[in-house]
DNA sequence: AAAACCGGCAACCGCCTTAAG
DNA sequence: TCTTAAGGCGGTTGCCGGTTT
């Protein structure tokens, strides 16, 4: 037996302990990140180098946030989502505490979800409008909901629409505003068929590219753009950016 | 009460990219 | 320029706890 294979046999997998979490985080906050196979090697861990770097990126990291994905994160994976597709690194980039890995199982057990009971391909076009004229509006909504802020609420023509009536769901309260459930996206979905959508569905385009695309970028810096320098979510969603959501979503429908 | 089923999530796997020698 | 090791990323798997039958 090669000194390789014994030492790959006496690699660990599976669940972490308690114990190895906390050789790990000592290790770590002595030595610093990086040199993962180093880092495997010196601690005294029998994990790979990879299990390391994946432990700590994952759960151990003091920045990663737990706990369940607010409506604000969910519109962002969503929109993301829309523009770089499975790009769930960079797409969790823009979500500070977010690692890449929950987001991903987020869209695979929530989105995807959604898909399959829509009986839709998550690629075609019908699903992708779906998401950009229904949920993603829908996700606003409750947003704009359940930040309660009078300030916060159209004070021009777009007052007297109140809240879109093909779009509003039965919960719009405020209390499961930060709850992420199956339920979020559920709400969100009502078949987009009638005329309160002009450009929806029947033309088989999407309103995102058109409408959004150009003028709430997150590149551009328009809207919510400043996730990527660390800024919290709280300051993002702030009432002014609310409001310029709210008059996205007008625009939209 | 127990078995079957399901959803959520942590962890692994394999491929790709990058950097160092 | 080529080779190789390490890191990064997306896809997939398997476990566990909760729910349904």
């Amino acid at each position: 037996m090669t000194p390789q294979s014994k030492e790959d046999m006496d690699v660990r997998k599976g669940p972490w302990t308690e114990e190895e979490d906390y050789m790990l985080k000592t290790y770590v906050n002595i030595h610093g990140e990086g040199s993962w196979n180093s880092v495997a090697r010196l601690s005294g861990l029998k994990r790979s180098g990879k299990s390391c770097r994946l432990r700590w990126l994952n759960y151990l990291r003091p920045e990663v946030k737990r706990g369940n994905i607010s409506l604000q994160e969910q519109l962002l994976i969503l929109q993301l989502h829309s523009r770089w597709g499975n790009r769930w690194s960079k797409i969790a980039q823009q979500l500070p505490g977010r690692t890449d890995n929950e987001i991903k199982n987020y869209w695979r057990t929530r989105v995807l979800k959604q898909a399959k009971q829509l009986k839709c391909d998550v690629n075609s076009q019908e699903f992708r409008d779906t998401m950009r004229c229904v949920w993603i509006p829908r996700l606003i909504e409750r947003i704009c909901a359940s930040s309660g802020s009078p300030s916060a609420q159209p004070s021009t023509a777009y007052e007297k629409t109140s809240l879109l009536p093909a779009l509003s769901g039965t919960s719009s309260d405020s209390q499961d505003a930060e709850l992420s459930s199956v339920s979020d996206l559920t709400d969100c979905y009502n078949p987009p068929s009638n005329s309160n959508n002009p450009n929806s569905l029947q033309n088989g385009r999407g309103l995102w590219s058109e409408n959004l695309g150009g003028t709430w970028n997150i590149e551009d810096g328009v809207g919510f753009q400043a996730t990527e320098g660390g800024e919290s979510m709280e300051s993002v969603w702030n009432e002014e950016n609310i409001w310029f959501l709210r008059q996205q979503l007008y625009d939209m429908i």
